[in-house]
DNA sequence: TGGTAGTAAATGTCAGACATTTAGACAAGC
DNA sequence: GCTTGTCTAAATGTCTGACATTTACTACCA
């Protein structure tokens, strides 16, 4: 793949880093492809080295190039990304064309994972916690029926699993909120976004919510197991 | 806090980074603080300015600090550290001052964690994955009576977990596999290591081996919290 | 008292030269 | 034929000095 298909011109070094790492993510090398050469990126763009290097030090950061002097760059495999380092998750989020393995992976790690967040949530959660859910909640309520507010409502369903994060107060859960925005922004264009999908999930969240207010941790567990079920089932990773 | 205590002469910019990294870990400086300058940090060294910002463009990527231009570098709190990234517990590992809230806070996410993961992994070990696992219990069970053997030991502890965390077969949990070196290594010392505890530990990662290797996805995971629930108790996380 | 220009100090950027590492070509010698 | 060594080209890594930009602080003046 060469740099022809790239648009230019895009700012700074952490802009070039971002369009870099995208056309990455959305595959536009194989692992283990030659990555073009430092040179070459600086005068397609017309930035300095320095700018270059700056750029592609953040992508080797993130697990997804290895660089050797003499040798030059080369993509490592989806299995070597470091798909927990915010700078990936920012780099994911909106992209149309992020590898279905990928969000199947995500989305596979939230379904084993979050029942037990929900679960350490109700233990932990404190008021500022529940106040979080609950704005996040009302907000996805009021932005349920209109179709032109969808990506309002997917933000307020990532504020709301993102409370949830938060509300383990657990250091290291508290990280992974950040894969959140990428799973969830990447599902909003694929589904069918009837009403009654969107009271049925309404619903869902309520009992979650609910049940952490109360501190009952199974109750927690379940309903968010019940969240994302049918999201699940529709990626197949359970039936 | 000022550098005059550091060590010298590490060699390259991967080494110094290191070694300013743990000295942050060990709470040299308090988040807020101003980290000392590229040029003070340049001199007390002996290395140029492209190797200290080196250093701290690794610093900076793993949230230890935020830099900006004119006002310096400062050190971040714990909880905006990039506990997940692989630097970070490369780093972590060996580090005798390790804050113990961290410790507690990693042992916490493993014990509500690795029962899930135990789960996932009986129901998607393959051969490869049940080999990894009988190699790594087979070098516990060897070096679990020699005094002498206790770093080996937890080089076969971590192996065995960081074998369960691969069998999930899933890409995000298999990047947590990071996590159990330094949380195990920061663990060898503090404990009692008497020879029943050791017979004890065995019997209970022999349980999480066979429920895997049958596919028995409750076992696995009540018997991965039986693994983890004694250290549980010691460090405060359940009673 | 408050705003404003100026100054010092820190990080950010640039350009050019050089160092180091790697892969490949080629020839010499067993 | 095979190995070994050497040379060369090409790529990333490093150094240096200068300059740009941002920020905090000071001193001054209305």
């Amino acid at each position: 793949m060469t740099l022809e298909t790239l648009p230019r011109h895009q700012g700074d070094a952490a802009g070039l880093a971002r369009l870099l790492a995208r056309a990455l993510l959305a595959g536009h090398w194989q692992p283990g492809d030659a990555f073009p050469k430092e040179l070459d990126i600086g005068t397609h763009f017309d930035v300095s080295r320095n700018q270059v290097r700056n750029a592609l030090t953040r992508l080797t950061s993130a697990g997804l190039l290895t660089r050797t002097a003499g040798r030059g760059t080369q993509v490592r495999e989806m299995s070597d990304w470091h798909l927990l380092d915010p700078l990936m998750s920012e780099w994911m989020t909106g992209l149309i064309n992020l590898d279905p393995q990928l969000i199947r992976a995500i989305y596979a790690f939230r379904f084993s994972a979050e029942p037990v967040v929900a679960g350490l949530a109700a233990k932990a959660a404190d008021a500022d916690d529940i106040a979080r859910l609950e704005a996040a909640f009302e907000g996805m309520q009021k932005t349920a029926r209109s179709p032109t507010a969808r990506d309002q409502h997917a933000e307020y369903d990532v504020m709301f699993h993102d409370a949830t994060y938060q509300a383990s107060h657990n250091l290291v859960w508290r990280q992974m909120g950040h894969l959140l925005r990428p799973s969830i922004m990447a599902l909003v264009h694929s589904s069918q976004h009837r009403t009654d999908t969107f009271d049925d999930s309404l619903a869902r969240h309520r009992h979650v919510l609910e049940a952490i207010v109360r501190g009952d941790v199974d109750a927690a567990s379940f309903a968010a197991r019940e969240v994302l079920r049918r999201t699940a089932i529709d990626l197949g990773i359970v039936n």
